[in-house]
DNA sequence: TAGATTGTTAATCGATTAACAATC
DNA sequence: TAGATTGTTAATCGATTAACAATC
């Protein structure tokens, strides 16, 4: 709403860290909040912070700051967090059946309505009030409900296979736990994809603790 | 090794991600590449490439290219996955279950020694080889020990509490996937930490899926 | 040697920080 | 009004890209 200049990519990506910081505050009971406090809680400067929230709008008042609660609901538009948007999850082992559990996809925009695995022993089954289905019934289920986002945990080797016979249903998300890195240049076929490499992380974990450990001596 | 200029930060959060693509290009059996061939692959600018490689000594050959096995032995020396730190996880829930069978960590530099959970019907269980402790033994068990790393799939409520005492009991490192943010100013304590917010990621494919949406129209 | 491709410098671009006038 | 704090411009910093000489 309001302005929107051009909110940048770096803008962006911390959009979602700004939201939790506010959400954070407004569970303190928080109702109003400078620049500078909050620079000094999330360790970014107060100028950055200015120059961020500036992007999407004039939602600050001078000598007074900024309304906590103004800013969170109109950092979940930008978002799109005020909407939801069917999902189906692809592979319910164990990162499949934790991702659904712990994510509370409700409030980040999604709804998970589907779930689907090929081990017999889990079709049948129900996760999250979730049926799980036969991945033989990806197609016939999107014909009827049209998701337009899949949580693909499922191993590297079909990530392939089945991302295409998903985009082929009508799919144009990808929430991707698979360690295939689903090609960037989808975006030209209008699709988008977020790949979640959680080893990467662990890999520059490790790389902190070499740096920390060696200057310790 | 070799002259290793200043890697600037940005070298380092893309070296687990080379690090992934020339694991891929071994597994192919590709022996050597051209910075323009793996720019390709990679999706980033041929320029970037050689200027990222060179940061870290010169392994290219002009006229010839990069030694894949090469590059890839000294991107794991620099992120120190060529070593093992003790690492315990806090937290067997469907999350930590998930991890600890999901991430190959021998690999990525570390070593699970510890599993340890509130919950009595897991206490006793084993996964991955590994015994689950309550958390009551925390203490008596880095003392014998001495893990360095500790990765936390608790609750945010808790959080705060475990992490101090996993501090006051030796750990140096964290890899974090409860939806508290560990300080960053810990670094000045000598700890560091890598925050894993999965729910960021779910929020950035919203975003993208709505500018997809209203662009369409 | 000729062709290919790096290493490296210089130019560009974008993002962050500093500063302060505007204004609540 | 005086004090606080934003909005916004200008200055700085760092990262990316372009270009080409060096060299395998």
């Amino acid at each position: 709403m309001a302005h929107e200049k051009n909110i940048s990519k770096a803008v962006i990506k911390r959009l979602p860290r700004y939201y939790r910081f506010l959400g954070e505050l407004l569970n303190q009971g928080v109702t109003r909040i400078s620049s500078r406090l909050l620079s000094e809680k999330m360790g970014i400067t107060a100028s950055q912070i200015r120059q961020d929230l500036n992007c999407f709008g004039g939602f600050g008042q001078q000598g007074y700051g900024y309304n906590v609660n103004v800013l969170y609901e109109e950092i979940a538009s930008i978002l799109g967090l005020d909407r939801q948007v069917d999902a189906i999850l692809i592979g319910a082992g164990n990162l499949g059946r934790a991702v659904a559990n712990h994510m509370e996809f409700e409030q980040r925009g999604f709804r998970l309505i589907g779930i689907f695995d090929e081990n017999p022993a889990l079709i049948g089954q129900t996760i999250k009030g979730v049926l799980v289905r036969s991945t033989d019934k990806i197609e016939p289920f999107c014909r009827v409900y049209h998701p337009t986002a899949a949580i693909l945990c499922i191993p590297k080797t079909v990530t392939k296979e089945i991302s295409d016979r998903l985009i082929d249903a009508g799919v144009k998300g990808f929430w991707n736990f698979s360690h295939y890195d689903l090609a960037l240049n989808q975006k030209e076929r209008g699709i988008v994809v977020e790949n979640v490499h959680m080893s990467d992380s662990l890999m520059t974990l490790s790389y902190e603790l070499k740096t920390l450990l060696s200057e310790e001596n």
